[in-house]
DNA sequence: TTGAAAGCGCTAACAA
DNA sequence: TTGTTAGCGCTTTCAA
């Protein structure tokens, strides 16, 4: 509890008999200093027990080897894995993670952005809530790099959703669905945009009718309306045009919708097929399992700190944003398509 | 990306034609200064679009307004309620969260420590690895707070695991169960420690009979071998001896096991039930739901936080930590012991 | 109530 | 290769 005044580079020069330049040097030139001197005085600094102040060092040079990783919410086990890949990435280079929450809310996350400029290096923003031109005024205070949003000038990690809406519909597609139902994000989701376009286009591809009901919020409980108006809609059409599948914009919604089917009897994948985004924590154990498009958020958090980092690279108004690939993950919540019989 | 030189109270000082100490009390201390210079002040200010350095502040200052919490695995879900609640209560207050791994390691979570101690006013350590000697350590370097561990003369929070136990040997006795199992989490896990004695002081109180198998790894994957190792130990037991329900370290683990129970088709809760510890998100979406001990995990990294703020509050040796409330919830992985027939 | 000056701990010219 | 000097941006004595 007692907590002695720490040791500072003065304290070392003196004891050690030489400059505070010097002691400086030795610590962060390890070229510039005579091989005995610098020996000498890291002897005397461990001896004293010191260790440079990040903070004076900050204030000196400006940068204060942090960087500020913000998303919508902390608790949405969808973003854990953007945090991991950060932590990992900047721990790997002595670097400090700041861990900021932005509520889902843009004008949180303007604060923190505004809050925090000055104390980090720059910021990861993943799936920002902010409008472009908060964006730009973000960018215009400190570096900034975007996760699954994508504006010009800015450098950015996405995930491959038109890729990955593609396999979903054509792992549909080959079990004989051909008409599906797309449960749709909030309004203003830049990701839920990306989804619902590429699925669209992939519905067109392999002869598929998707219709899109929403929107619905991002969460387990927004699930059980979204199941009643599929079966709504179900009951509504004609025997022969009522969709089989339904595909909801992340998982949690589908966990949801999984729930809710089965409270009102509907059987999955036997009368409906479900699939979600995002292959959280919990999609593998649902009942039935879920099938999935599955993001790599541990390896796009990394790229988007090693993009931060990096600055040198000069980011023009045309730097296309990293695209990181997605992958299908087919558990049992899909299944042939039901005869129409 | 043009980013011009930030203006600094010297700026804003010539400016509004007062001296540099002037801004910085228009800014800090309100009450010596006078009504008018301060608003003078404060125009030039804003029209200059000022604020201070928290660098330079925390500098001159000591005092960084940033708490750093750090946890043993950035992707386990039983953690993000810490986060949450860590984060609330520091952006609440205008400070800033640093989160780090300590990768499930005390070498890595010292390392830590070391590393960001003069950046930060304090630590929260959540089910810190570090022994006993280690936390001493770590608290001479910066206040620390723990969660869900305990050492003597330093501050904690923990939750109430003696209750908890008490709980769920009392739901399980009233089901009629007369043997359980007890999965044991890894070795030097302080919470294992607790839950552990928490169930036999419970099971002595209830007549039930607890075994312990393990150590088991706190991971889904883990969770196969425990479900054999139970599996085995009802065939070796004779009829009426064989245990009749489980009791799981944490969830990730007791999901694992019904994942395998379920392969080797042994019905839960008919033949075997099964609790876990955490109550982490998934346990009520898996198969069948998992009747777990919840943690109110978010208001406990509030209260670390607060502990930690609040630093004047002395500690003594004899403080004891702040005890949050669990509580059970019964999901569908528990019912009626089996009759031994 | 205000200003001048010193200093928080460190780094980066500039000389020597 | 090393020491001296002058800040980084801010706060805080100490006088006025």
């Amino acid at each position: 509890m007692e907590r002695p005044r720490r040791p500072t580079i003065t304290d070392v020069a003196a004891e050690a008999g030489v400059a505070a330049s010097t002691v400086s040097r030795a610590f962060t030139h390890p070229g510039r200093v005579n091989q005995h001197t610098r020996a000498h005085v890291l002897e005397v600094a461990a001896r004293l027990g010191y260790a440079p102040n990040p903070l004076a060092q900050a204030l000196e040079s400006g940068r204060t080897s942090t960087v500020a990783l913000v998303v919508p919410d902390i608790a949405n086990p969808f973003f854990v894995g953007f945090v991991k890949g950060a932590e990992r990435a900047l721990a790997s280079s002595q670097r400090t993670l700041v861990l900021a929450d932005g509520r889902e809310s843009a004008v949180a996350e303007e604060a923190v952005v505004q809050r925090l400029h000055r104390s980090v290096d720059g910021f990861v923003l993943v799936a920002s809530r902010l409008d472009d031109d908060a964006l730009r005024r973000a960018a215009a205070l400190a570096p900034v790099v975007l996760v699954n949003r994508v504006t010009t000038g800015l450098p950015g990690v996405v995930a491959d959703y038109v890729g990955g809406a593609e396999q979903i519909v054509s792992h549909l597609a080959s079990l004989g669905h051909r008409r599906a139902v797309v449960l749709g994000g909030p309004t203003g989701s830049w990701s839920g945009a990306r989804r619902w376009t590429g699925l669209q286009v992939a519905a067109g591809r392999h002869g598929v009718e998707v219709e899109r009901l929403g929107p619905f919020s991002p969460t387990f409980e927004a699930g059980a309306a979204a199941a009643d108006a599929v079966l709504g809609l179900r009951s509504a059409a004609g025997r022969d045009a009522r969709p089989t599948a339904v595909v909801a914009h992340n998982d949690l919604l589908a966990m949801g919708v999984l729930a809710r089917l089965a409270e009102r009897g509907a059987s999955v994948p036997d009368e409906l097929s479900v699939v979600g985004f995002d292959d959280v924590f919990g999609a593998a154990l649902c009942s039935p399992p879920l099938t999935t498009l599955a993001e790599r958020s541990e390896r796009a958090g990394a790229l988007a700190v090693d993009a931060l980092l990096s600055g040198g690279a000069p980011v023009g108004p045309g730097q296309p944003p990293q695209v990181v690939p997605t992958h299908l993950v087919v558990r049992r919540s899909t299944g042939p398509a039901p005869a129409p019989a």
